[in-house]
DNA sequence: AACTAATCAACAATCATTGTTGATAACGGC
DNA sequence: GCCGTTATCAACAATGATTGTTGATTAGTT
């Protein structure tokens, strides 16, 4: 993620004013953890300035995606989250939290060489694991379970779950 | 995908009866192509056996991902994507005509053994590769290009754009 | 200061999916 | 074949995330 500065730059020579309500969003974004969604985001821009609407933050949204400073995640988790991570990773999706978590892509092996033989072309591969975060992990064998008895992945406080 | 007659079986076993809406999903999903959305199985339901509402092939399809026959997949398509190779593989969206193609796992090296050091545990993970699926590259430079100027993946003719 | 873009509130609309309801049809065990 | 229990039907309503709209107001940029 790019300061709020360089952003607000790259909105000038695209021909976008820089607003307050864009700087806000630039800014919850950088401080932000990771994935979040559209309405955490709109949340977290309203503290700071309030009558900023969800509309706008959509909008913002939209525009840094298009500009490539942001990148748009569909993960089957109901809503589109949204990544600042600029860097090559992939993600892992907890199933108890709902949060996402960036997989370094070091950490991984990808392969697909083989596919040429489909006669098909890759042109970006992500690998999307599912499983347990770090944090329900610890909370996992003492108060986790507890409040979840088995129902279907929650995804309840988006915030953040674990703070 | 296992044989009509072996679904309904499976479904009798589990106190399920055998309707002649159920059998004709079973016999759309074992003949058709690979990743049909609901509507599509939808219509070709109803050229068998008029009258199947399209509620009751959402409900048909979800007893079926229960059962463990079918997998629902999130692609980020707009519709869920209703698969029933249960072979452990891998996916290709096409960019052009959002057709999803099967990978086969051993045309892929797919390795996270590091993951653990960032304390989460993976209970799946699957690649989902984005690009060029091969009918569309064989039409891509001669008609291809000429339908589509240069607008969004359109995902059009679910159907099966290459018939 | 002026031109233009951006935002606001307040809605409506979209689209895939699920819920509901009351009536009708049909499966499965006997 | 009967009957109890399910399933399905049509016809809607509701959900939830996202985008569209509109007319009035605010505010960057030059
Ligand atoms: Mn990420
Ligand atoms: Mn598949
Ligand atoms: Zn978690
Ligand atoms: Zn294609």
């Amino acid at each position: 993620m790019r300061s709020p500065e360089a952003l607000a730059q790259r909105f000038r020579e695209a021909n976008l004013k820089v607003t307050p309500q864009r700087m806000a969003v630039f800014e919850v974004l950088g401080t932000g953890p990771g994935h979040p969604a559209a309405e955490q985001i709109h949340r977290s821009v309203v503290e700071k300035l309030p009558n900023v609407s969800l509309r706008t933050v959509y909008q913002v949204l939209r525009e840094l995606s298009e500009l490539g400073e942001l990148v748009m995640l569909d993960l089957g988790t109901g809503a589109v989250r949204y990544d600042h991570n600029l860097t090559q990773h992939h993600h892992l999706v907890c199933d108890e939290c709902g949060a996402v978590v960036d997989i370094p892509a070091h950490l991984t092996e990808v392969q697909y060489a083989g596919v040429a033989d489909l006669g098909v072309s890759v042109s970006t591969a992500e690998l999307v694991m599912r499983g347990t975060c770090s944090p329900c992990h610890a909370a996992g064998s003492t108060t986790a379970e507890s409040t979840k008895p088995s129902s279907q992945p929650t995804m309840q406080q988006l915030g953040d779950p674990h703070a």
